[in-house]
DNA sequence: ACCTGAACACCGTTCAAGT
DNA sequence: ACCTGAACACCGTTCAAGT
Protein backbone atom coordinates (compact mmCIF):
# COMPACT_ATOMS: atom_id res chain seq x y z
CA UNK A 1 0.00 0.00 0.00
CA UNK A 2 1.86 3.05 -1.53
CA UNK A 3 2.47 6.19 0.87
CA UNK A 4 1.81 9.44 -0.02
CA UNK A 5 4.57 11.36 -1.44
CA UNK A 6 6.39 13.99 1.53
CA UNK A 7 9.21 15.52 -0.52
CA UNK A 8 10.40 15.82 -4.13
CA UNK A 9 13.54 16.29 -5.95
CA UNK A 10 12.80 20.05 -6.79
CA UNK A 11 12.04 20.78 -2.42
CA UNK A 12 15.58 18.57 -1.68
CA UNK A 13 17.48 20.95 -4.36
CA UNK A 14 15.96 24.07 -3.50
CA UNK A 15 16.79 22.67 0.62
CA UNK A 16 20.33 22.20 -0.55
CA UNK A 17 20.89 25.86 -2.41
CA UNK A 18 19.00 27.50 1.28
CA UNK A 19 21.58 24.96 3.02
CA UNK A 20 24.59 26.74 0.87
CA UNK A 21 23.06 30.14 1.26
CA UNK A 22 23.20 29.69 4.96
CA UNK A 23 26.20 27.92 5.56
CA UNK A 24 28.05 27.46 3.05
CA UNK A 25 28.35 25.04 0.67
CA UNK A 26 30.47 22.67 2.25
CA UNK A 27 27.71 22.72 4.32
CA UNK A 28 25.94 21.11 1.83
CA UNK A 29 24.96 16.87 3.31
CA UNK A 30 22.74 14.28 2.82
CA UNK A 31 22.44 14.89 7.05
CA UNK A 32 21.76 18.56 6.46
CA UNK A 33 19.37 18.70 3.65
CA UNK A 34 17.11 16.09 5.48
CA UNK A 35 17.68 17.91 8.96
CA UNK A 36 15.77 20.61 6.95
CA UNK A 37 12.93 18.88 5.45
CA UNK A 38 12.25 16.98 8.86
CA UNK A 39 13.22 13.71 6.98
CA UNK A 40 16.10 10.98 7.13
CA UNK A 41 18.76 11.35 5.39
CA UNK A 42 18.18 8.19 3.43
CA UNK A 43 14.65 9.05 2.55
CA UNK A 44 16.76 11.29 -0.30
CA UNK A 45 17.92 8.64 -2.06
CA UNK A 46 14.87 8.24 -3.85
CA UNK A 47 14.89 11.12 -5.69
CA UNK A 48 18.62 11.93 -5.89
CA UNK A 49 21.37 9.20 -7.11
CA UNK A 50 23.87 10.57 -4.22
CA UNK A 51 25.62 13.94 -3.07
CA UNK A 52 27.74 14.20 -6.56
CA UNK A 53 23.82 14.87 -8.32
CA UNK A 54 22.53 16.61 -5.48
CA UNK A 55 25.61 19.51 -6.14
CA UNK A 56 24.66 19.05 -9.52
CA UNK A 57 21.18 20.08 -9.15
CA UNK A 58 22.19 23.08 -7.20
CA UNK A 59 23.98 24.06 -10.66
CA UNK A 60 20.31 23.10 -12.64
CA UNK A 61 18.69 25.67 -9.74
CA UNK A 62 20.85 28.47 -10.72
CA UNK A 63 21.25 27.96 -14.15
CA UNK A 64 17.51 28.09 -14.10
CA UNK A 65 17.65 31.03 -12.49
CA UNK A 66 19.94 33.28 -14.98
CA UNK A 67 17.92 31.86 -17.73
CA UNK A 68 14.14 33.12 -15.99
CA UNK A 69 12.48 35.57 -19.01
CA UNK A 70 16.00 35.72 -20.59
CA UNK A 71 15.30 35.98 -24.13
CA UNK A 72 13.00 38.77 -25.27
CA UNK A 73 14.58 40.60 -27.94
CA UNK A 74 15.31 44.10 -26.24
CA UNK A 75 14.32 47.48 -26.38
CA UNK A 76 17.27 48.50 -28.66
CA UNK A 77 16.24 45.94 -31.55
CA UNK A 78 18.37 47.29 -34.34
CA UNK A 79 21.91 47.25 -35.35
CA UNK A 80 23.71 45.96 -31.84
CA UNK A 81 20.75 44.32 -30.24
CA UNK A 82 23.23 41.17 -29.44
CA UNK A 83 25.12 43.49 -27.59
CA UNK A 84 22.41 44.46 -25.57
CA UNK A 85 21.02 40.98 -24.77
CA UNK A 86 24.27 39.74 -23.72
CA UNK A 87 24.93 42.44 -21.60
CA UNK A 88 21.98 41.90 -20.20
CA UNK A 89 22.68 38.22 -19.48
CA UNK A 90 25.13 38.75 -17.64
CA UNK A 91 23.81 41.32 -15.57
CA UNK A 92 21.58 38.56 -14.69
CA UNK A 93 23.94 36.25 -14.06
CA UNK A 94 25.81 38.83 -11.61
CA UNK A 95 22.41 39.28 -9.95
CA UNK A 96 22.18 35.61 -9.26
CA UNK A 97 26.11 35.63 -8.10
CA UNK A 98 25.18 38.29 -4.93
CA UNK A 99 22.09 36.67 -4.02
CA UNK A 100 23.80 33.19 -3.57
CA UNK A 101 27.82 34.00 -3.73
CA UNK A 102 28.35 30.56 -1.88
CA UNK A 103 26.83 28.14 -4.02
CA UNK A 104 27.98 30.42 -7.40
CA UNK A 105 31.22 29.02 -7.48
CA UNK A 106 29.81 25.45 -8.48
CA UNK A 107 28.76 26.89 -11.83
CA UNK A 108 32.69 27.11 -12.53
CA UNK A 109 33.86 23.60 -11.20
CA UNK A 110 31.27 21.14 -12.80
CA UNK A 111 29.54 20.51 -16.03
CA UNK A 112 26.15 21.89 -16.83
CA UNK A 113 24.07 19.62 -18.69
CA UNK A 114 20.51 20.58 -17.55
CA UNK A 115 18.23 21.54 -19.78
CA UNK A 116 18.39 25.37 -18.32
CA UNK A 117 22.32 25.35 -18.76
CA UNK A 118 22.12 24.32 -22.70
CA UNK A 119 19.26 26.75 -22.89
CA UNK A 120 21.54 29.25 -21.89
CA UNK A 121 24.25 28.13 -24.16
CA UNK A 122 22.15 28.14 -26.64
CA UNK A 123 20.89 32.09 -26.05
CA UNK A 124 24.60 32.58 -26.07
CA UNK A 125 25.07 30.97 -29.19
CA UNK A 126 22.67 32.86 -30.83
CA UNK A 127 23.87 36.02 -29.30
CA UNK A 128 26.71 35.20 -31.06
CA UNK A 129 25.59 34.49 -34.60
CA UNK A 130 23.51 37.55 -34.71
CA UNK A 131 26.98 39.46 -34.09
CA UNK A 132 28.29 38.21 -36.99
CA UNK A 133 30.45 35.26 -35.40
CA UNK A 134 31.85 32.47 -38.08
CA UNK A 135 29.58 29.18 -37.34
CA UNK A 136 32.70 27.09 -36.36
CA UNK A 137 33.69 29.78 -33.76
CA UNK A 138 30.33 29.98 -32.19
CA UNK A 139 31.04 27.06 -29.84
CA UNK A 140 34.15 27.70 -28.98
CA UNK A 141 33.28 31.79 -27.79
CA UNK A 142 30.60 30.90 -25.89
CA UNK A 143 32.91 29.11 -24.18
CA UNK A 144 35.02 31.75 -23.61
CA UNK A 145 32.48 34.11 -22.75
CA UNK A 146 30.56 32.39 -20.06
CA UNK A 147 33.68 31.84 -18.44
CA UNK A 148 35.08 34.87 -18.45
CA UNK A 149 31.25 36.24 -17.16
CA UNK A 150 30.28 33.49 -14.41
CA UNK A 151 34.15 33.78 -13.59
CA UNK A 152 33.93 37.60 -12.42
CA UNK A 153 31.04 37.08 -10.95
CA UNK A 154 31.91 34.07 -9.11
CA UNK A 155 35.24 35.58 -8.21
CA UNK A 156 33.35 38.67 -6.22
CA UNK A 157 30.27 36.71 -4.59
CA UNK A 158 33.25 34.64 -3.38
CA UNK A 159 35.68 37.08 -2.39
CA UNK A 160 38.33 35.72 -4.61
CA UNK A 161 39.18 39.28 -5.35
CA UNK A 162 40.00 39.58 -1.41
CA UNK A 163 41.72 43.46 -1.38
CA UNK A 164 38.66 44.39 -3.60
CA UNK A 165 34.91 45.71 -2.88
CA UNK A 166 32.72 42.77 -2.74
CA UNK A 167 30.52 44.12 -5.02
CA UNK A 168 31.03 44.90 -8.56
CA UNK A 169 31.75 48.62 -9.50
CA UNK A 170 30.01 50.24 -12.16
CA UNK A 171 33.05 50.89 -13.95
CA UNK A 172 33.77 46.90 -13.31
CA UNK A 173 31.03 45.97 -15.31
CA UNK A 174 31.57 48.33 -18.11
CA UNK A 175 35.41 47.69 -18.15
CA UNK A 176 34.17 43.70 -18.76
CA UNK A 177 31.79 44.99 -21.10
CA UNK A 178 34.58 46.49 -23.12
CA UNK A 179 36.67 43.97 -23.06
CA UNK A 180 34.13 40.99 -24.23
CA UNK A 181 33.11 43.14 -27.24
CA UNK A 182 36.41 43.94 -28.13
CA UNK A 183 37.30 40.72 -27.76
CA UNK A 184 34.54 39.31 -29.89
CA UNK A 185 35.13 41.53 -32.56
CA UNK A 186 37.96 39.95 -34.09
CA UNK A 187 35.66 36.92 -35.02
CA UNK A 188 32.71 38.72 -36.51
CA UNK A 189 32.22 38.78 -40.30
CA UNK A 190 29.35 40.94 -40.80
CA UNK B 1 62.31 17.69 25.95
CA UNK B 2 61.71 18.50 22.07
CA UNK B 3 61.56 15.93 19.49
CA UNK B 4 62.68 15.44 16.00
CA UNK B 5 60.10 17.10 13.79
CA UNK B 6 58.96 14.55 11.25
CA UNK B 7 56.36 16.44 9.20
CA UNK B 8 56.49 20.48 7.73
CA UNK B 9 53.73 22.45 6.31
CA UNK B 10 55.81 22.03 2.82
CA UNK B 11 55.62 17.90 3.48
CA UNK B 12 51.59 18.52 4.31
CA UNK B 13 50.69 20.66 1.50
CA UNK B 14 52.33 18.37 -0.78
CA UNK B 15 50.32 15.18 0.81
CA UNK B 16 46.79 17.35 0.23
CA UNK B 17 47.82 18.02 -3.69
CA UNK B 18 48.81 13.99 -4.28
CA UNK B 19 45.29 13.09 -2.00
CA UNK B 20 43.81 15.50 -4.74
CA UNK B 21 45.63 14.62 -7.95
CA UNK B 22 44.72 11.11 -7.04
CA UNK B 23 40.80 10.97 -5.57
CA UNK B 24 39.86 14.01 -6.19
CA UNK B 25 39.57 17.06 -4.26
CA UNK B 26 36.36 15.90 -2.22
CA UNK B 27 39.13 13.33 -0.98
CA UNK B 28 41.51 15.57 0.75
CA UNK B 29 40.88 15.44 4.11
CA UNK B 30 43.09 15.86 7.24
CA UNK B 31 42.47 11.63 8.13
CA UNK B 32 43.89 10.77 4.39
CA UNK B 33 46.65 13.70 4.32
CA UNK B 34 47.80 11.90 7.41
CA UNK B 35 47.41 8.58 6.58
CA UNK B 36 49.34 9.45 3.34
CA UNK B 37 52.58 10.48 5.96
CA UNK B 38 51.64 7.86 8.14
CA UNK B 39 50.80 10.22 11.26
CA UNK B 40 48.27 11.05 13.17
CA UNK B 41 45.28 13.34 12.00
CA UNK B 42 46.15 15.84 15.38
CA UNK B 43 50.21 15.96 14.25
CA UNK B 44 48.78 18.43 11.01
CA UNK B 45 47.37 20.96 13.41
CA UNK B 46 50.73 22.42 14.59
CA UNK B 47 51.27 23.16 10.55
CA UNK B 48 48.31 24.16 9.29
CA UNK B 49 45.27 26.27 11.08
CA UNK B 50 42.67 23.65 9.63
CA UNK B 51 40.97 22.33 6.64
CA UNK B 52 40.49 25.48 5.16
CA UNK B 53 44.53 26.53 5.89
CA UNK B 54 45.03 22.78 4.34
CA UNK B 55 43.19 23.64 0.49
CA UNK B 56 44.39 27.69 0.48
CA UNK B 57 47.85 25.93 0.61
CA UNK B 58 47.29 23.84 -2.41
CA UNK B 59 46.39 27.11 -4.32
CA UNK B 60 50.00 28.26 -2.94
CA UNK B 61 51.43 25.36 -4.30
CA UNK B 62 49.74 25.55 -8.06
CA UNK B 63 50.59 29.38 -7.77
CA UNK B 64 53.92 28.14 -7.11
CA UNK B 65 54.13 25.87 -9.38
CA UNK B 66 52.81 28.60 -12.32
CA UNK B 67 55.14 31.49 -11.27
CA UNK B 68 58.28 29.11 -11.23
CA UNK B 69 60.90 30.51 -13.59
CA UNK B 70 58.47 32.74 -15.36
CA UNK B 71 59.91 36.16 -16.06
CA UNK B 72 62.71 35.78 -18.38
CA UNK B 73 61.93 39.08 -20.99
CA UNK B 74 61.35 36.66 -23.82
CA UNK B 75 62.96 35.88 -27.35
CA UNK B 76 60.99 38.87 -28.68
CA UNK B 77 61.86 41.73 -26.48
CA UNK B 78 61.11 44.37 -29.10
CA UNK B 79 57.16 45.54 -30.00
CA UNK B 80 55.22 42.91 -28.37
CA UNK B 81 57.13 41.43 -26.11
CA UNK B 82 54.55 41.73 -23.00
CA UNK B 83 51.96 39.56 -25.46
CA UNK B 84 54.66 36.78 -26.02
CA UNK B 85 55.16 36.91 -22.26
CA UNK B 86 51.19 36.78 -21.50
CA UNK B 87 50.54 33.53 -23.99
CA UNK B 88 53.80 32.09 -22.26
CA UNK B 89 52.67 32.41 -18.50
CA UNK B 90 48.60 31.12 -19.96
CA UNK B 91 50.69 28.16 -21.05
CA UNK B 92 51.80 27.29 -18.22
CA UNK B 93 49.00 27.34 -16.48
CA UNK B 94 47.66 25.13 -18.56
CA UNK B 95 50.43 23.21 -18.16
CA UNK B 96 49.65 23.24 -14.75
CA UNK B 97 46.08 22.49 -14.78
CA UNK B 98 46.45 19.17 -16.57
CA UNK B 99 49.05 17.89 -14.41
CA UNK B 100 46.42 19.01 -11.89
CA UNK B 101 42.77 18.49 -13.12
CA UNK B 102 41.29 18.47 -9.87
CA UNK B 103 42.84 20.56 -7.67
CA UNK B 104 43.16 23.29 -10.52
CA UNK B 105 39.22 24.34 -9.74
CA UNK B 106 40.52 25.45 -6.05
CA UNK B 107 42.19 28.73 -8.12
CA UNK B 108 38.81 29.99 -8.92
CA UNK B 109 37.01 29.05 -5.64
CA UNK B 110 39.99 30.75 -3.16
CA UNK B 111 41.23 33.81 -2.82
CA UNK B 112 45.09 33.98 -3.36
CA UNK B 113 47.11 35.81 -0.59
CA UNK B 114 50.13 33.80 -1.22
CA UNK B 115 53.68 35.26 -2.01
CA UNK B 116 53.42 32.91 -5.41
CA UNK B 117 50.00 34.60 -5.98
CA UNK B 118 51.12 38.15 -5.91
CA UNK B 119 53.66 37.38 -7.79
CA UNK B 120 51.73 36.12 -10.29
CA UNK B 121 49.47 39.12 -10.13
CA UNK B 122 52.62 41.40 -9.96
CA UNK B 123 53.76 40.06 -13.32
CA UNK B 124 50.49 40.37 -14.66
CA UNK B 125 50.51 43.82 -13.72
CA UNK B 126 53.60 44.37 -15.65
CA UNK B 127 53.09 42.75 -19.03
CA UNK B 128 49.47 45.36 -18.76
CA UNK B 129 51.86 48.29 -18.40
CA UNK B 130 54.06 47.59 -20.95
CA UNK B 131 51.19 46.63 -22.93
CA UNK B 132 50.69 50.70 -22.58
CA UNK B 133 47.23 50.05 -20.21
CA UNK B 134 46.53 53.06 -18.20
CA UNK B 135 47.35 52.84 -14.65
CA UNK B 136 43.55 53.11 -13.51
CA UNK B 137 43.06 50.27 -15.53
CA UNK B 138 45.71 47.82 -14.80
CA UNK B 139 44.28 46.24 -11.63
CA UNK B 140 40.71 46.13 -13.36
CA UNK B 141 41.98 44.38 -16.22
CA UNK B 142 44.45 41.52 -14.25
CA UNK B 143 41.62 40.20 -12.57
CA UNK B 144 39.69 39.79 -15.95
CA UNK B 145 42.33 37.96 -17.80
CA UNK B 146 43.33 36.23 -15.04
CA UNK B 147 40.01 34.88 -14.51
CA UNK B 148 39.68 34.14 -18.42
CA UNK B 149 43.06 32.59 -18.60
CA UNK B 150 42.75 30.53 -15.23
CA UNK B 151 38.97 29.88 -16.03
CA UNK B 152 39.47 27.96 -19.39
CA UNK B 153 41.96 25.96 -17.97
CA UNK B 154 40.06 24.99 -15.48
CA UNK B 155 37.24 24.34 -17.59
CA UNK B 156 38.93 22.21 -19.56
CA UNK B 157 40.70 20.44 -16.70
CA UNK B 158 37.53 19.43 -15.10
CA UNK B 159 35.23 18.70 -17.98
CA UNK B 160 32.88 21.18 -17.41
CA UNK B 161 32.64 21.43 -21.46
CA UNK B 162 31.78 17.90 -21.22
CA UNK B 163 31.49 17.37 -24.74
CA UNK B 164 34.44 18.75 -25.86
CA UNK B 165 38.03 17.13 -26.44
CA UNK B 166 39.30 17.46 -22.75
CA UNK B 167 42.30 18.49 -23.75
CA UNK B 168 42.64 22.37 -24.93
CA UNK B 169 42.96 21.95 -29.08
CA UNK B 170 45.20 24.33 -30.86
CA UNK B 171 42.41 26.05 -32.09
CA UNK B 172 41.33 27.17 -29.18
CA UNK B 173 44.15 28.36 -27.92
CA UNK B 174 44.79 30.54 -30.50
CA UNK B 175 41.26 31.68 -30.36
CA UNK B 176 41.80 32.57 -26.79
CA UNK B 177 44.76 33.89 -27.27
CA UNK B 178 42.91 36.58 -29.72
CA UNK B 179 40.18 37.07 -28.19
CA UNK B 180 42.10 38.62 -24.73
CA UNK B 181 44.34 40.56 -26.92
CA UNK B 182 41.70 42.05 -29.28
CA UNK B 183 39.75 42.47 -25.50
CA UNK B 184 42.63 44.46 -24.06
CA UNK B 185 42.93 46.82 -26.93
CA UNK B 186 40.38 49.21 -26.19
CA UNK B 187 42.72 50.10 -22.72
CA UNK B 188 45.45 50.44 -24.57
CA UNK B 189 47.40 54.00 -24.91
CA UNK B 190 50.47 53.80 -26.27
C1' DA C 1 6.10 3.32 -3.56
C1' DC C 2 8.10 5.74 -0.13
C1' DC C 3 10.07 6.41 4.29
C1' DT C 4 12.43 4.80 8.76
C1' DG C 5 16.10 2.66 11.69
C1' DA C 6 20.22 0.57 12.66
C1' DA C 7 24.72 0.22 11.11
C1' DC C 8 29.57 1.12 9.09
C1' DA C 9 33.61 3.40 7.85
C1' DC C 10 34.90 7.99 7.63
C1' DC C 11 35.42 13.06 8.78
C1' DG C 12 36.95 17.80 11.54
C1' DT C 13 38.38 19.19 15.76
C1' DT C 14 38.84 19.20 21.13
C1' DC C 15 41.45 17.93 25.14
C1' DA C 16 44.71 15.57 27.88
C1' DA C 17 48.71 12.93 27.85
C1' DG C 18 53.18 11.22 26.48
C1' DT C 19 58.33 12.03 25.04
C1' DA D 1 58.30 21.25 20.78
C1' DC D 2 56.00 17.84 18.59
C1' DC D 3 53.31 13.80 18.25
C1' DT D 4 49.82 10.22 20.06
C1' DG D 5 45.28 8.49 21.82
C1' DA D 6 40.77 8.72 23.15
C1' DA D 7 36.70 11.05 22.26
C1' DC D 8 32.64 13.65 20.00
C1' DA D 9 29.41 15.12 16.74
C1' DC D 10 29.05 14.59 12.06
C1' DC D 11 29.17 12.54 7.26
C1' DG D 12 27.96 9.21 2.82
C1' DT D 13 25.90 5.13 1.87
C1' DT D 14 24.26 0.04 2.53
C1' DC D 15 20.76 -3.09 3.95
C1' DA D 16 16.62 -4.69 5.99
C1' DA D 17 12.34 -3.40 7.69
C1' DG D 18 8.03 -0.94 8.16
C1' DT D 19 3.50 1.18 6.05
Amino acid sequence: MPRPKTIDRAAILGAALDVADADGVAAVSMHAVARRLAVTPMALYRHVANKADLLDGIVELLMAEIVQDVPAPGPAAGRDAWLDALVRTAGRARAVASRHPEAFTLLLSRPAASAAAREVRAHIHDLLRQAGVGGDHVERLERIVTTTVLGMAAGQASQRFAHHPPDMLDEDVRALATFVTAGIEPFRTP
